[in-house]
DNA sequence: AATGAATGAGTTTTCATTCAT
DNA sequence: GATGAATGAAAACTCATTCAT
């Protein structure tokens, strides 16, 4: 009944499967059950529906992640909770998962991208969650560490079935970032 | 006067600054000082440039990686060559650099990809560097954590002007990932 | 209103004027009064818009021979009904006939064509209704000949303005072919 | 080694066996064993190598019939010895009578023609060898009559391989015009 | 608000023709 | 004369977007 959900969820199947270019709006309208014309009634413009995919998205984690921030929790136990929570959102949605890989690609098109700008926040976030101080380069340097290693199992996760266990993974990161 | 290397040399330059979808075999043409039949002449496809651009580029990588991994140096020593092999091609090719980054999503499109292999070979070569048995799934690990750290702290020397000094990342990357 | 049979139409003007290959589907779309687009709204290809202008051709003689072999009538009745029936039409839609005798040239280009074979069913027919029997070799040839026959003069009618009159060709074509 | 005629035979092939629009300057120089830059040197456009097959074709056919025609035969005798002609050749070179089905369409395109002027001259040389009165009707109808079913059968041939016997088609053809 | 037919700008690719070697 | 790499005009087809119903 919310049509504004239906169609970024279709659109989420769609994109995922062939990419965002190969995704007409006419496969997105069927898929989410609407004509045409309604994306228009919601949506200003194709791109704008890939904005707000990646716009829930990034909120959903940066909400958790100053969630975790604010907790009184071990750092060990905050960097679990989100790992644990990212790796069953993949489970659970690997659409989802795909198109975010695929399509967040802001290597420096525009100047001022705010859904960019937006993603980028996650590596600031976890390098928070490490360690409190924002203003330590090396905090920052972790935080972008860990989000790089986290997409690349991510990656790995969705292409090739043979990928070690999520739970070795998360031990293994949990490990490897202590925040000190 | 070897107008395949042209056209590359061109194609990278559009394809990083508008995206693969956005770069117009004309402007490629352009960009490359021929004429748009001429691309044709020594690709088959617009998507063969892509290929050839991202193959070039991971076989330097590669290249790279396998001469390490023969080597006798400490892991350090040989994580600390790559590094800087790495962020030296990124200051010297910003471009490139760019159009690896947004070009190289391949999350699971189509079932056999030859590009999306070669690349995929990065992150397992650098496991071996890291530590020579490649049955080891830790070491797998490893290899998959640094490349994604490796590709993240790219993306954000790309975008962001004050980003941590290369050096600096080098370092602590070194530190982190000892290999033991 | 009809979009098909508007484009359809127009098709039949740009071809017959300028051959299948040197009609655009700009030029196509411009006479048939709609966008470029619209006709892939209604036909897959270009030349999707061929063959159904030679299928509904086709269908329309091969119906009309069908009615003349069930019927009670003399050959030579039959014949002169068709024949009449066929440079009604010419006389009707010249263009239609110029693109028929242009455009129906299959001579094994394909292994199997489905347009190709409607066109062959004519010659057929044509031999049917000539005398029933449909294993008599001799009742083929005359099919074929007749066909052939018919062709060259419609080609001559559009091409020579002092060609023969059309009812002298008619009877010429009945004595011609008398059935036994 | 004479570039002309081999320019003209690798056409031949390659547009009879891909129709004219679809055989490219490359691959008729191919199979000419010649240069693309070559066919230049030899005729106008690729256009003129069409219109020059047609022309060779048609000459052997009028210079033939202008043979019988001036023969003192009776006229069954020079018509039996046309069609020997016709289908022996058709029989030694079925790439050329392929293409001279499928490629001589002139549907009056253009207002002047001189191959088609060439190619019409058939039908009126084979009315004159079927009765010398060059002014009757009649006689130019019997031609054109003949003209069309020589090209129906020739077509069959070459598409089905259960076609009737080429002497029962002489034979019937033979009886079928009197030239009276 | 919902629809989906109509639109036409924009893209890749082909290929006849040229011309420097 | 022979060559074939370079050329760029032209053409089929796609698809985001609009708007009358």
């Amino acid at each position: 009944m919310d049509k504004r959900e239906q169609i970024r969820q279709g659109a989420i199947e769609v994109i995922a499967q062939k990419g965002f270019h190969s995704a007409t709006t006419q496969v997105i309208a069927r898929e989410a059950g609407v004509a045409v014309g309604t994306i228009y009634n919601y949506f200003d413009s194709k791109d704008a529906i890939l904005n707000y995919i990646i716009e829930v998205e990034c909120k959903s984690r940066t909400r958790f992640l100053r969630q975790m921030i604010e907790t009184e929790w071990p750092v060990s136990r905050k960097l679990r909770a989100f790992l644990e929570m990212h790796f069953d959102q993949i489970r659970e949605n690997p659409a989802l998962a795909r198109l975010m890989l695929q399509e967040c690609r802001f290597a420096g098109r525009e100047e001022t991208d705010p859904v960019r700008d937006r993603y980028m926040t996650i590596p600031r976030l976890l390098g928070q969650m490490l360690a409190d101080d924002p203003d330590e380069v090396a905090i920052q340097i972790q935080g972008t560490a860990l989000f790089g290693a986290v997409q690349a199992f991510t990656l790995q996760l969705l292409l090739t079935p043979e990928s070690p266990e999520v739970t070795t993974v998360i031990d293994y990161l949990v490990d490897l970032f202590p925040g000190q």
